[in-house]
This record gives structure tokens, C-alpha cells and sequence, in this order.
DNA sequence: ACCTGAACACCGTTCAAGT
DNA sequence: ACCTGAACACCGTTCAAGT
């Protein structure tokens, strides 16, 4: 009745982490939505990190990476970035698991991180700058959609509790465009961190 | 015997967060620490989610916020961007703990957000801009050190993993400075949207 | 008011047993 | 080879009971 495999299980336990959200991603459920023992699942899993590994890596799969036009790297980077936060958007419990269970390498990984390095050279810096771009700016960039899906999930704070912070309220009170936002600050970490990295010298000194 | 009190019960949750870790932050463990039964810390916090914000909140305060010198307000933030790092590289797990029960505000968080949202505004961009440019830049900022935290716990992928993909390798076999490209990626981002913002026209807009 | 022991409803995972 | 039921060692939390 079951025919269990890798994909099928992966697939169910995306379903039940976008259903249940992260804390109801459990062994127990997944071998439910399965119609299946939750022992069946050791059969072809590792373990709860290995499931959490294969949720990640089919939210990975779901839509192809954008493709690579002519563009300039710059839009090419931020396409790129968008890509990753329409991703987690659509799944915020998956980074949730995704940090729980410390998977940061999947095979689809693997090919962001090529792409991301690859746009980060066509910019003309030499080799290892352009390591160093690329992966700086993609802790800043990952790092700013996690928070943003984070604080999305949780609510507002009481009103009381803004009382005597009056940054804090404006921050909340504010009208948002998050989309907007995003795009100035991919935009910004890109354009200064190649600006940084083209004046060889002074290169992270406070100094201009 | 034991004389319990919310803030004796902060610091031996800190200590057993730092030296447990996240997974060992168990409210046996923290009533163990105090030599008290488990059920005794319920009457001075309301569950596990209260506590971890008491443990984040105790972390905050072990060192007080750079003194607001002088110095430019880039370097403002730079000094504050370094506090925060220097905080959670001493508490990894504490930031973990943060995550898994949604603590984003406690006390001392509102105090380092208005310390964040006054060094922007010195910046001479007006209202709006600085509080855009304030939220969007602690949110990659903050990412970014959750991202190195993370990624420094866990270990570096095996190389058989790393096999076919040259990016990723180059990424880890990489001379790290981590000090130095966090200097890098803060100044950047900082520039980077100052200048973005202050440029009336084509804020984010791509076509520069 | 503050603390305790026993218990409940969950977890991930092991293990012997079934087909 | 693949799946199962029962069990183990944990969780957070409730509840009645003690002082």
C-alpha cells in the first residue's frame, strides 16, 4: 500500500512543513500524511536532519533558478536574490528547519552558491575579491530574508511595550514596502561592496 | 534552600544555554543548575519561550552598549554592528535558543534599536530614509553575524561533497579574515545606502 | 506564596518481530 | 528488503498536594 521512496517522502514532508508549520513537522506526521508507520520512514532517512535535508532541498527545487539574459551582473544578482526570498516566503517554516537541523549544503545548494560566485566575477573584481563579495553579500542578503520571514511570522509588538521607545514604534508604524526595501538594500550591498573592493587600497578601512 | 528569583534564574539558564547549548537548554537542566525541582521555575516564569527571552535579555546586558564618542556616525555603527557580533560569537547557542521561541524584543533590544535608528538619523538623511535605512541594514547586519555564527558551529562540508562544485571549495578554502570581511560587509552596506538614499531620484531602481 | 512528585501528552529513535 | 508494534529515554506542562 505504501511504496515508500526518497521523493515521495520528501515531497509529503515539504506539505507537512508548509501545513503544520515547523513545530508540526514531526517524524509522527510525516508518516501520516504517508499513510504509513513512522518506523518506515528510518528505512530510507538517516534521521530527522536528513528528512529536514530533503525538505530544504525540494523548496530548493521547486522553481528553476532565473535565467541568466544578458543583463548586467548587478540585475543578475538581484534576480538571484529575489529567487531566494520568494523562496523562503513560500515556505517559512522550511528555514525554520532549515536552522533547527543545521542543514546548510544541499545538492541545489551547491548550484545557488555556483551562480551567486559566478555573477560576483563577471563584475571584473579580481578572484578573490570576488569570493569575498560573494560571500559576504549573501550572509547580509540570506541573513536580511530570514529575519524578514521571521518577524512576517511573529506580530507586532504591544502597543505598550512601544511606549517608550519611539524608534522601535516609528519602525512598526512606518509604512512598509518590503519589496522595496529589499531591492534598495540588495542594490546597496552589491553597488558598496563593489565600490569598496575596486579601491585597492583602504579596502575595509573606516578612513576614505 | 534555594531562594529562587527571576534574575538568579536568568543566569543559570545563560550558563546552561553556553555550556549545554541549544539542545542541552532544557528547563530540567536549568532547574538542575539551581538545585531545584523543574516545576519551581513555573512560578516565576510563564513557560519556556518567557525564559529563553529572559536568557536573551541576560546575554544583552553582560556588556553595555560602545560609548557614543565623537567619531562619525558610520563608525556609530560600525562600533555598535561590532558589539552585536562580538555578543552572539560569545553566545552561539544563545542565538539559536532566540530563533527557536521567536524572542525578537526584550527590553535591551529597544535600547540598541534606538541607539541604531539615532546614529542613522545623524546621518543627515531625512526621517523615513533614515528609519529605511536603519531597519534594512540591522537586518542584514544581524543576518549576517547569525549566518557566521551558524555556519562556524557547524563543521566544513566534506570534501567529497565539495567535489564538483569549484565555487563552494574555493569558498572554503579560502584565507577567512572573518573579522575583516564583517568590517567590509558593514561599511558597505552602510555606504552603500547612504548613498542609494541620498540621491533623490531612482532609489532602487536599477538604472543608475 | 512557594515548592514538590506524580502524571499526561507528546517527541525521536531502537529493537525484536513480522511479511 | 521493507514495514510494524511495543518500548525507551526524553521533552514541556498540568495538577493535586504539601509547607
Amino acid at each position: 500500500m505504501a511504496e515508500l521512496d526518497v521523493e515521495r517522502i520528501a515531497a509529503a514532508a515539504l506539505a507537512v512543513a508548509d501545513e503544520r508549520g515547523a513545530a508540526g513537522f514531526t517524524m509522527r506526521a510525516v508518516a501520516d500524511a504517508l499513510g504509513v508507520s513512522p518506523m518506515a520512514l528510518y528505512h530510507h532517512v538517516e534521521d530527522k536532519a536528513a528528512l529536514a535535508a530533503l525538505v530544504v532541498d525540494a523548496a530548493l527545487n521547486e522553481h528553476e533558478l532565473p535565467a541568466p539574459s544578458s543583463q548586467s551582473w548587478q540585475d543578475g544578482l538581484y534576480d538571484m536574490a529575489v529567487w531566494t526570498r520568494d523562496l523562503w516566503r513560500a515556505h517559512p517554516a522550511v528555514t525554520r528547519i532549515r536552522n533547527e537541523h543545521h542543514v546548510y549544503w544541499t545538492p541545489s545548494m551547491y548550484a545557488v552558491a555556483e551562480r551567486w560566485v559566478s555573477l560576483w566575477q563577471q563584475s571584473g573584481l579580481d578572484f578573490e575579491d570576488a569570493l569575498t563579495a560573494a560571500v559576504t553579500s549573501s550572509m547580509a542578503i540570506s541573513g536580511a530574508v530570514e529575519t524578514e520571514t521571521a518577524l512576517a511570522e511573529s506580530g507586532v509588538p504591544a502597543a505598550s511595550d512601544l511606549k517608550w521607545t519611539p524608534s522601535a514604534r516609528a519602525l512598526y508604524t512606518r509604512e512598509r514596502d518590503p519589496a522595496a526595501d529589499f531591492e534598495l538594500l540588495v542594490r546597496s550591498v552589491v553597488d558598496g561592496l563593489f565600490a569598496r573592493l575596486s579601491q585597492p587600497a583602504s579596502r575595509a578601512s573606516g578612513d576614505t
